[in-house]
DNA sequence: CGCGCGCTCGGG
DNA sequence: CCGAGCGCGCGA
């Protein structure tokens, strides 16, 4: 027999079938070890057939990886065969994708662990009088069992090799699976569901259209309805998956899917140790667990007879993948969903407009949740104009509003979150007068202010402005790089209130998976009185005593260089708001802005999301943005400078061909400096794009894998979510 | 004349 | 990706 295998290593050029010669334990799907230019690497089998076409001389023979089953199913080769085609990767990149790392690098194992039991009846086991510890072993595997090695050896000081000396003992080696959930038991308690989430069950199981989105507000109840949806398939003997953002995997969260499904649900997130990790995948894999749940990558769980997929927070940014294959977790989903006829379940309180247009234009079903499952109230949310702050010669972060709910929150002895979006690594230039902000003439975007050239720069076209030395609008000179940060927000909140408790919570703050849990943790103890942080605590964990959010700079977000920013701010918004009263206490949520006219703040204060997204749809329709064009962007970078630069030619001139064969196709068309110019000693040059027509795209792909080479990476993003 | 490093090539 | 093979450059 011969097998078609992969080898799996990333690179182009060993990126093609080499036969081996292999035996019927090898089948399609199995890893195996195969000898390769001179070493031994791990490859998959892509396929078995009988003959080769290469001269017999040639074939080696691979052997298997030692795994109990094919690694591989056969729906997984055929969609890491559509991932290689549709990003142009090589085909290990993406077969990758289905196992956990660990088993790759091969760190982990199957854990077993040694058993031993007595072989002869206790009566028959003759010990001398003095040999206590032996006696004691022996007196309690006749009590007990079955013991493991290492629980005997403890209590009966290493008594396990000597009593298997004398062969009273057989010790056995047994895999097990490591339960990082021990302890948690499975309430098997009947949700009732309100007539809205009942509609929306029934809805999305008889509508014929594959992808139904989810439109709820905050505390709608669409978390029930997932369950609910998992829980009918489990009991049809179909599996699921279940995707959230990464951050959105709280241990409380974790804990309440497994109280709901037990065995049945398998996790994989970041947080779980190697061993763990690949003990859910195994069970996974061996269908002794139904329920994939986890971030981006849990997409390619190996699940067969899916009955739903489950996209929640679908808008969330962190289901776009950063390395390649940078495939979208829906474009993913939709392809398994299709392959296993079910359905692909999308939720959010503020879907992503492009998901919404595909909804409202009929491709999607769409179902809303307009009521608030506890009847409350979402929180007010009041504006505070901050220019009038400035005005009155207030120029610290805190406008009088804040400071005044801040107070009676503090002395009601209830809690308050700020939130202080620091997203960027450059600043917005914003008139401190009359909330100007530099925007670039040809795009609607607002300019990043790049210090190094002390210039003001659009990221969607390149264009370079001088430096303002005072507004334009209206003569100010109080002209501001927006952008305290929390630590400086801390020192001034300690100053005002000495007594309070304060924590901060940003990337700084944070070292380890754990660390911000054990942030949020002693803050939902009630251990601080106010939290301060960037967006990682705008999501999960409630905090029934938060009455107060505090949104510092809403300008920042609003005004980043990225089509995708006003959707972004709203999405934010409505988000952190969602922190504020989420028990009896009614909450209230401050806006502090330099706009207070910016119709994306005011929609987001009326908690208005059809009204923000008709406003943006017409926005993007007329200046031709995604979902109206395709952005793309070719990322060239190299440590080496010259060779870079003679990648960048190369793919140029290979697009420019493109674009002056098919011009149509192309609403912009540049090739310049990334605008952040290194990272990680790596320079960084970029040839962007809008396309009206995405037929081009396979042959944009094809011209990048060309320039590619041993020293420079040429990567294609489409729609990137950042453009540093 | 020798080997050291950089480039090219092939791996089944 | 990685090692083998080979070419040309400098040092005793």
């Amino acid at each position: 027999m011969i097998a078609e295998v992969i080898v799996d290593i990333a690179a182009s050029e060993t990126d093609r079938i080499y036969d081996y010669l292999c035996d019927q334990t090898i089948v399609e799907g199995s890893r195996v070890r195969a000898p390769f230019g001179g070493k031994i690497v791990a490859g998959f089998v892509m396929k078995i057939k009988e003959s080769s076409d290469v001269p017999q001389e040639k074939l080696k023979k691979v052997f298997p990886a030692p795994d109990e089953l094919p690694a591989l199913n056969k729906e997984c080769l055929a969609l890491a065969e559509k991932l290689t085609a549709r990003y142009r990767v090589p085909k290990a990149l993406a077969l990758r994708l289905f196992l956990p790392t660990e088993m790759r690098t091969g760190k982990v194992r199957e854990l077993t662990k040694n058993y031993a039991e007595l072989t002869l009846p206790i009566g028959e086991i003759k010990l001398s009088a003095n040999a206590k510890n032996l006696r004691g072993a022996v007196e309690y595997l006749a009590r007990n069992g079955k013991t493991e090695c290492a629980r005997l050896n403890e209590a009966f000081a290493g008594s396990v090799a000597g009593l298997e000396k004398k062969g009273y003992i057989r010790v056995t080696k047994e895999q097990i699976l490591r339960d990082p959930y021990k302890g948690m038991e499975t309430e098997s308690i009947s949700r009732t569901l309100t007539p809205d989430q009942k509609h929306a069950v029934q809805t999305i199981k008889e509508d014929p259209r594959t992808v139904q989105l989810l439109h709820g507000v905050t505390g709608s109840g669409k978390t029930e309805i997932y369950l609910t949806l998992i829980a009918e398939c489990l009991k049809q003997g179909k599996s699921s998956i279940f995707l959230v953002p990464e951050i959105s995997l709280t241990p409380q969260m974790l804990s309440q899917l497994r109280s709901r499904f037990g065995k049945n649900a398998a996790i994989l997130h970041s947080g779980l140790s190697a061993g763990e990790r690949f003990d859910e995948w195994w069970r996974l894999r061996t269908g002794e667990a139904k329920i994939a749940i986890g971030a981006r990558s849990a997409i390619f769980a190996p699940i067969e007879n899916l009955g739903v997929i489950i996209i929640d927070e679908e808008h969330d940014s962190s289901y776009a993948s950063e390395t390649a294959p940078r495939y979208t977790t829906f474009d993913v989903a939709l392809l398994r969903a299709k392959k296993n006829g079910c359905k692909l379940v999308l939720g959010s309180a503020t879907p992503a407009t492009e998901t919404y247009k595909r909804a409202k234009d009929g491709e999607f079903s769409l179902i809303r949740l307009r009521k608030r499952i506890n009847q409350k109230p979402l929180p007010e949310i009041v504006i505070a104009d901050m220019r009038r702050e400035v005005r009155r010669g207030n120029n610290s972060a805190f406008s009088g509003a804040l400071k005044e709910e801040m107070e009676k929150c503090l002395s009601a002895g209830q809690q308050a979150i700020l939130f202080l979006n620091r997203r960027g690594y450059s600043q917005t230039v914003i008139c401190k007068e009359c909330g100007y902000v530099a925007k670039c003439e040809a795009c609607d975007v607002s300019l990043t202010y790049h210090r190094d050239e002390d210039c003001l720069k659009c990221h969607y076209c390149g264009a370079k402005y001088g430096m303002l030395s005072a507004c334009p609008d209206c003569g100010g000179k109080k002209l501001s790089y927006a952008g305290t940060g929390t630590q400086r927000i801390v020192a001034d909140l300690q100053k005002l209130y000495p007594k309070a408790r304060i924590l901060r919570m940003d990337n700084d703050t944070t070292s380890g998976k754990e660390g911000h849990y054990k942030i949020l943790k002693a803050f939902a103890e009630k251990k601080a009185d106010i939290l301060v942080g960037t967006q990682m605590i705008a999501k999960g964990h409630d905090f029934p005593a938060v009455t107060l959010v505090g949104i510092l700079d809403a300008d920042m977000s609003l005004h980043f260089s990225d089509y995708r920013s006003r959707e972004r701010t709203f999405q934010l918004i409505t988000q952190v708001a969602g922190r504020s009263g989420r028990a009896e206490e009614k909450g209230k949520v401050v806006l502090q802005t330099f706009d207070p006219e910016n119709e994306v703040l005011r929609y987001a204060t009326r908690y208005d999301y059809e009204g923000f997204y008709e406003n943006e749809i017409s926005l993007r329709a007329a200046m031709a943005f995604p979902p109206f064009s395709k952005i793309v962007r070719v990322l060239v970078t190299g440590e080496d400078d010259k060779k870079t630069i003679d990648a960048l030619k190369d793919v140029y001139f290979a697009l420019e061909t493109l674009y002056t064969q098919n011009p149509e196709a192309f609403l912009f068309f540049n090739k310049m400096r990334a605008p952040i110019k290194r990272i990680q000693n790596k320079y960084r040059y970029q040839v962007l794009m809008r396309l009206s027509d995405t037929s081009v795209l396979p042959a944009i792909y094809e011209a990048c894998a060309g320039a590619r080479n041993r020293d420079v990476l040429v990567s294609v993003e489409e729609n990137p979510a950042n453009l540093s």
